[in-house]
DNA sequence: CGTTCTGATTGACTCGAGTAGATCCCGCTG
DNA sequence: CAGCGGGATCTACTCGAGTCAATCAGAACG
């Protein structure tokens, strides 16, 4: 059927149904709530018709005011343009969804600045709660959202206890159980390519690391330090190759920045697995398609999402705030020298 | 200093500040706002000291309802862990940050049904523009925001002009430049891994190959179809493999399919260039860190981001919406034989 | 037939900020 | 000194929806 709205923004608000069906505009409300007091099914079904007919639909700005909640949550990640953080925004934009929650991303470039500007806008805009992966890593100035009582939870975040909710993957286990997947390849001199960490804490992944090498008697390892992606991981697998005597094996504390060491292995011409084994954290799609495809940790990014949800929306104001660790799989591709 | 303020949720309100300040609200707004009328300095003084002793925010919720504007701009887009997307994503929520402006984000995982459902939400929640990427490559269905006086861009769509704004890279043109720069390396059977479009109007990119091969004299280059992802490029891949006669070079739709199409490749033990030239398009820092590196088509993001909250945020009402095109570059790596 | 009870409905106030229109105060002019 | 102009300030209404206290209509009962 044709369209005869008229083309200015048609407002059509509770009263103008109200009106059309007969009744007072509280009536109105309790229909489109359910409650909280009852209509008669006669006057329910007059004001449907009303709501059908006008095309009704409510004000979301106005019912924010009144209620204190916007139903928006507010996410800030360090890069979307990294696979991983992608696909966490992703998981986290459909658990949301799944609420009726709609979500305002933040991409803070790297950026403690920035990150700072994204939460303080987020508290002007009143949201119900707010996601960090902060490009900190150790606990980051939320005071302002608490005080303001609005529940943060850290995303990827899981080295130690702290007074907000926090939530990310088993660094430590499932990283030495990474490191000791190589070990199994017959390596025993194992590098890793460490993320840059702005924070005065060890990064999980390096502290499982060095207790895979010590489990496992080997000599010291060598940390080949670099920023969290692709031209970080590229520089590092430069500085691999500088050295005379090589590790055998390398393990990449993200996808993305494997991948950047891949190409500086393959621009070399050394062969992996053969001449360098690796493994990464993470476990993105981009993993699955790199050459060789790379043997990683998966993080269970869905659940993480949603479980990061629930700790939004489902916990009551006085509720302790907790940290949850997930463990993660091993996904064994080419790279490590398994197929 | 130490923070003494509350810990509940302290709603300090505009009557607050009056009330401190020893003035009405109506001059706390003029002073927040800068009008409409003037304020005496001396009183402008005490009410900035009200504001700062108090840490005073104005509700955002409670502006945007009476002004009819959120100050937010909602982003559709097919699939967030795109590289291009993402890339996309972020160029815009910096642009629109800039302007002071917060993005919802929108994943509509490749479903129209879902991509629907956030378009009607956005409506619902009363932003002042959206970015659309729709998963269909034909005019979308916008009636909705149109008739709420929603301004939306489409983006990634350039192919000919609507009765909305878009905006988009010259797909014809830089496609056609893109195949004729393989047929400059010596490549007369010059295949194409066209993504999947749900519309009935036929890709640029396709259009520019068919020119290119034509101005070429070459004969009917051959086609594969697939999804827009990294798996789809891997499965055109496999049937590309699988021809007794294959061409020498495949021009690759977008990055993603073309890391997809080389991991298939690989497999089966073929080189690139020396055996398969590739180049595809999009300029993602996927293409710069595959392997060997893709020779690519960069859409120029930052500006096209620009365009778009420009056309949005600054047009007026009744201005006449637009179709701009934007002239890419080509980025020649080691796919195609450069190097 | 009057009273009471109960469920349905309504009027009116609220959330917090923008701003028009009314008011106030001061100094200047005739 | 009355009258006027004009800047500063205040009062009060508005945006659209949630919901409580008050009201109303009708049924049930004595």
């Amino acid at each position: 059927m044709p369209d005869l709205s008229a083309s200015l923004p048609a407002a059509v608000t509770r009263k103008d149904v109200a009106r059309l069906a007969g009744v007072s505009t509280a009536v109105v409300s309790y229909v489109v709530n359910g409650g909280p007091k009852n209509v008669a099914p006669a006057t329910q079904e007059k004001v449907r018709q009303a709501i059908a007919t006008l095309g009704y639909r409510p004000n979301v700005t106005a019912r924010a005011l009144k209620m204190g909640s916007s139903r928006i949550l507010g996410m800030v990640v360090p890069k979307i343009t990294s696979p991983f953080f992608a696909k966490l925004a992703q998981a986290v934009e459909k658990a949301a969804e799944d609420e009726g929650y709609a979500m305002l991303l933040g991409d803070s470039r790297d950026s403690l600045t920035v990150e700072r500007h994204h939460l303080s806008n987020f508290v002007d805009r009143q949201v119900d709660g707010v996601f960090l992966c902060s490009v900190l890593n150790h606990r980051p100035e939320v005071g302002e959202l608490e005080r303001r009582g609005i529940r943060t939870v850290l995303l990827n975040f899981s080295e130690y206890p702290l007074e907000i909710d926090a939530i990310g993957p088993e660094f430590v286990g499932s990283s030495r159980r990474a490191v000791e997947h190589l070990a199994s390849h017959g390596h025993r001199d194992i590098a890793l390519v460490q993320g840059l960490v702005t924070g005065n804490t060890l990064d999980g992944r390096e502290v499982g690391w060095r207790e895979a090498l010590k489990g496992l008697g080997a000599s010291e390892g060598r940390i080949f330090r670099c920023t969290f992606d692709r031209p970080g991981g590229y520089d590092a697998g430069q500085r691999f190759l500088a050295l005379a005597d090589r590790p055998t094996a390398v393990f990449v504390t993200s996808d993305e920045q494997a991948v950047g060491f891949l190409k500086a292995l393959h621009e070399a011409g050394l062969r992996v697995p053969e001449d360098v084994a690796v493994m990464s954290f993470d476990g993105s799609e981009e993993a699955e398609f790199s050459w060789p495809p790379l043997s990683t940790v998966r993080q269970p990014v869905k659940q993480m999402a949603e479980a990061g949800v629930r700790a939004i929306i489902g916990s009551g104001r006085d509720e302790a705030p907790r940290t949850q660790v997930f463990d993660c799989e091993l996904v064994l591709r080419a790279s490590c020298g398994c197929q």
